[in-house]
DNA sequence: CGGAAATTGTTTACTAACTTAACGATATGA
DNA sequence: TCATATCGTTAAGTTAGTAAACAATTTCCG
């Protein structure tokens, strides 16, 4: 480092001269990695297949049967207002039914239909088989180590 | 599980409901992070801070002046086009300039003016305050082994 | 050399995935 | 009961991109 006399004082050129790098940040290499996996997703499910968030919506359904639209958008994370199309979509695509709740009219509940079940559990594994291959070079430990590590992130959920 | 017998087959209607996780999926998990972490970048950095694609850009400038546009783009991974104004941007608030190259009458390298690499020296400081302050649920250790394994992620980049 | 092909920055038009604000219908609670 | 909250929905706006085309320029190569 040049022109340094005894202290850290530097002028204001040599101010903002230390290397930037921008591989250091998290954000950054979150945001760059979570993109390739979302892009690799696309292409495995294919044209017609399950966008990220549809593929999620369905998950959750399946794995709670009359969850709410309210409920969902919470869990998911999103307005209310941006689920109707997600919902919307599976529905038409009769993967879900809109259902009415006995004792509070204003609430749809969610279900996946039969053919909803299959298209998930066959999706799921497509899905599955994307992350193994496009992972495979992280250990299965690595991965577990990825998921927990990604979970102290979203301890901040809420 | 009822109704199993000698086998592991079951019935159509036993076929898909194994329990279904989310929260298995890595992608899923790198979603929900990126966007917390995303969201309290913009937090940090207030109403009219930098974006983080801006913020991304002017580092790159900042670390590599001269860059062109196209070479910019790349090390970004987006598309020129879509990189047009994010320089304005930068251009605009006099952080970066377009400079005619002698030689290729085509290209506009990109330079930071003073104020940008101050600015940037700023920003990056926030950044980091934003980071270490999100992430201090994380060792040192935790958060280099995050950045390794985001890393061979992004080995499939290009 | 000269013409074809490639590259650069840009504009335009489009898309995806949201958000905010408002709404009518309904339910809840003081 | 009446104010308040909640539910699903629509409408409009935002953000962060992509794809395709363009003129200007450069490079390739026969």
């Amino acid at each position: 480092m040049a022109s340094l006399r005894k202290t850290d004082r530097r002028t204001e050129d040599e101010a903002h001269i230390e290397a930037p790098d921008l591989e250091e940040f998290i954000g950054y290499n979150l945001k760059r990695a979570y993109v390739i996996v979302q892009a690799d997703f696309r292409r495995a499910l294919g044209e017609d297949g399950f966008a990220p968030r549809v593929f999620s919506a369905l998950s959750l359904v399946v794995q709670y049967p009359n969850v709410t639209q309210s409920g969902l958008a919470r869990m998911l994370g999103i307005e209310r207002s941006g689920l109707v199309a997600i919902v919307d979509e599976l529905e038409g695509r009769g993967l879900i039914k809109r259902t009415n709740v006995p004792g509070d009219r204003r609430v749809q509940a969610l279900v996946p239909t039969a053919k909803g079940k299959t298209s998930y559990a066959e999706a799921r594994a497509v899905v599955r088989a994307h992350e193994d291959r496009l992972l495979s070079n992280l250990s299965t430990e690595e991965k577990a180590t990825l998921l927990t590590l990604l979970g102290k992130i979203r301890s901040h959920e809420d």
